[in-house]
DNA sequence: GCGCTGTTGTTTAACCTTCAAGGAGATGCC
DNA sequence: GGCATCTCCTTGAAGGTTAAACAACAGCGC
């Protein structure tokens, strides 16, 4: 990967460095916004409710673990007490997978779907103030590529991905 | 704050959804992955480095903590078990103020210049392939801007920040 | 079948963050 | 001075996150 940081580091410019501020404000703020937002209206985080969002999307409401973990970006071990959580509150429930015995799927139960259907629009309105509504459709549009880029950068890569051939 | 949500919620387009969700795997993935870089090479979180670079370009390597939080964005709270567990490291030291008995500052150690003179070029590296690499600069203004009105939105105004005969 | 390797999901303990509460000193008002 | 109130910072408990280790199983070659 040849990251060894030798005498020569490519530091931020200042232009770099306000941009970078920037970003680490806007994110640190708005997620602290939108955790107390939801913790005081759904009684969750963020990434919990993000959670049911995904099941909610998901046919029959219903994921395995792994693939869940996997589209909201956390770790196995963290959505294993995650679920946990919301199991305790009823809103998820987990049930056997019959094809692999090691498999649990993550099921969103009624009272689930009954908590982001009363919460999602308090949640959508806290994102448009915070966001869509400040900036051009422009803005939104590069915003969108922007961070597409960021995160297909990180994104661990599908096996063969970048080896079509391979597949 | 007229946002009580009736019957009409301004749901987001599929395009909005798009970026949204865009940002958030971005957001998610960048850093857990500066973590995890920072946790490896400097033995701390993000927000702990960030506290050190703060105190690192201090007059005198020293802020108050409340100035420190503010500008961290994070609560006192939570600058006060940071610095508990820094000074721990002997990487921070707490000194009192002499005009406001109730004041103390956090203080940038040797020690702790030390180790940030150490892993910051490591983490500017990370930053860079992760972000400014990948950006042109069209975009990286852009972003820039963005986060900026981001931030604002959020920001707890200052007291008449926006009636400045008030002053 | 048997063993090997990798996957799936959980657990433990350490650590971090949040919230509510509180002590101590400053400030203002009478 | 006396009192209320505010600010600065800390504390402890509750809850969330992490890394590492683990048990159970699947897939595969032999």
């Amino acid at each position: 990967m040849d990251t060894a940081p030798g005498r020569d580091t490519r530091w931020l410019t200042p232009e770099e460095q306000r941009v970078w501020r920037a970003y680490l404000h806007a994110v640190t703020l708005l997620e602290d916004h939108l955790d107390r937002q939801l913790q005081r209206d759904a009684d969750m985080p963020h990434v919990y409710y993000g959670l049911l969002v995904q099941l909610g999307e998901a046919p029959e409401r219903r994921l395995r673990m792994t693939e869940l973990a996997k589209q909201a970006k956390i770790t196995r071990s963290r959505l294993s007490h995650a679920v946990s959580r919301l199991e305790k509150n009823g809103w998820v429930r987990r049930e056997e997978c019959p094809d692999d015995k090691r498999g649990q799927f993550a099921v969103l139960t009624d009272a689930g779907y009954e908590v982001l259907r009363r919460t999602a629009p308090g949640h959508v309105e806290a994102v448009r103030q915070a966001v869509f509504d400040r900036l051009s459709p422009e803005q939104q549009k590069s915003l969108g590529e922007i961070m597409q880029i960021v995160a297909e950068g990180l994104q661990p890569k599908e096996a063969g991905a970048d080896l079509p051939w391979l597949r």
